[in-house]
DNA sequence: CGAAATATGGGTGTCGGCACGGATGGACAG
DNA sequence: CTGTCCATCCGTGCCGACACCCATATTTCG
């Protein structure tokens, strides 16, 4: 079906387990048309190799050391603009797939996939075609297509300084009661703060708003 | 080194990621002495596979559905004894490291190793000799050599399974109705084993459980 | 077999999280 | 200058988390 390429597609691999990416290795690599031409164990090794090397696309883990398969695409999207970026990962969750497309993948693969929907997942980014991971909740699918169709922006408004040093606090299991202590500020207003990162993030409560905090670095578990 | 068996060891491997099993499946497949003859998406179906199965080695990934790689692992060395298992995670975490030795697992082997140690790892345990993973920290592993020297026992009194299990379920946000209504018990019987989770980790509410099951890699962020 | 651990269930009470209302002052942009 | 956003604050009410007490059935193990 694929003509064969005069040049196979050059893939970087980015993932912190070495098992996984010598599995991947050499399922892409079996492909005429694929080929890996560097690895990385974290993101921020992915960054440096993809600015020294002639790359056309990056398959990225979202779970990795010093910097997150997310962080390292956004960096990717932004250095690169031309790249293709892939992410995959073993989470099949709704956040983390919004927040990849976010941040300029054009696809989201599970890690529980079978190979052949990897390279086939692999070669829809090259296309620029974007690939919806099989086995993917249809509302998944229907929520993000509703939110771009309807021209809703998707990070509608970014969360303030002020909000962010609450999220910390809260996330670090403080009660309100004891933020509005450290910074002299009444526990109401805390609470609002708290009511207004629920609703911007879409979160439920103090306990996912901590996770949440973990997942971009804000804080340490 | 290995003398040529004049019968392959035959592995099962149990990992829910279809990508990760097929790599390793490639890597263990182009060993002489190695193969792979049955895999399994799950815990449960591990054991089943072992059941009907003639097989010398079980390599087990510890987060699994259904049922776990520990829970594999110990209804394994119940039902198979000569088994050897090898346990494959990507959880560089010392509860986990003692838990799989009860569990009955001869090696422990983190999927960031390179795949020439996992196929060292696996032969070890054909062996029956422990393996412990490269790059272990050294201090987990004196830690226990100095723990079993000294007979005291290894963590004073483990979280059991139902209390893993309902940890899981607190740490991922879930409330003790929830909770109740998934495991078919009263949500007071979840707040007991909540209580006792926290009273023996030492933890004060549900948002800490949080972060110290990320921590442990029970959950993702 | 008896003791200990485990899993199960209940009651009562306090406290904080969170949703839902509302308001005010200040900063900055159109 | 007027409107929007931000930060600040308040009241009410519900519900779940958590601590403390209690008990019992089953399993495990010395």
């Amino acid at each position: 079906m694929t003509r064969p390429a005069a040049r196979p597609a050059r893939i970087l691999l980015a993932d912190d387990h070495t098992l996984v990416r010598r599995g991947v290795r050499l399922i892409l690599d079996s492909e005429p048309d694929l080929t890996v031409v560097a690895e990385a164990a974290d993101g921020a090794e992915a960054v440096a190799q993809a600015r020294s090397l002639d790359i056309d696309l990056a398959v990225l883990d979202i779970s990795m050391p010093r910097r997150t398969g997310l962080q390292a695409a956004r960096e990717l999207a932004r250095i690169r603009p031309g790249l293709r970026i892939l992410m995959l990962t073993m989470y099949d969750n709704e956040q983390y797939f919004f927040e990849a497309l976010r941040a300029g993948a054009s696809g989201y693969v599970l890690k529980s996939v079978a190979d052949r929907d990897l390279v086939e997942a692999c070669r829809a980014a090259l296309r620029d075609e974007p690939f919806i991971y099989p086995g993917a909740e249809t509302t998944l699918v229907r929520t993000y297509l509703d939110r771009a169709r309807s021209g809703g922006p998707l990070p509608d408004r970014p969360i303030t300084e002020r909000e962010e040093e609450i999220l910390k606090l809260v996330a670090e299991g403080h009660s309100s009661k004891e933020i509005g202590d450290l910074l002299v500020i009444s526990p109401k207003t805390v609470e609002r703060h708290r009511a207004n990162l629920l609703q911007k993030l879409g979160l439920r409560d103090r306990l996912e708003l901590t996770r949440y905090a973990i997942r971009v670095g804000l804080i340490e578990p």
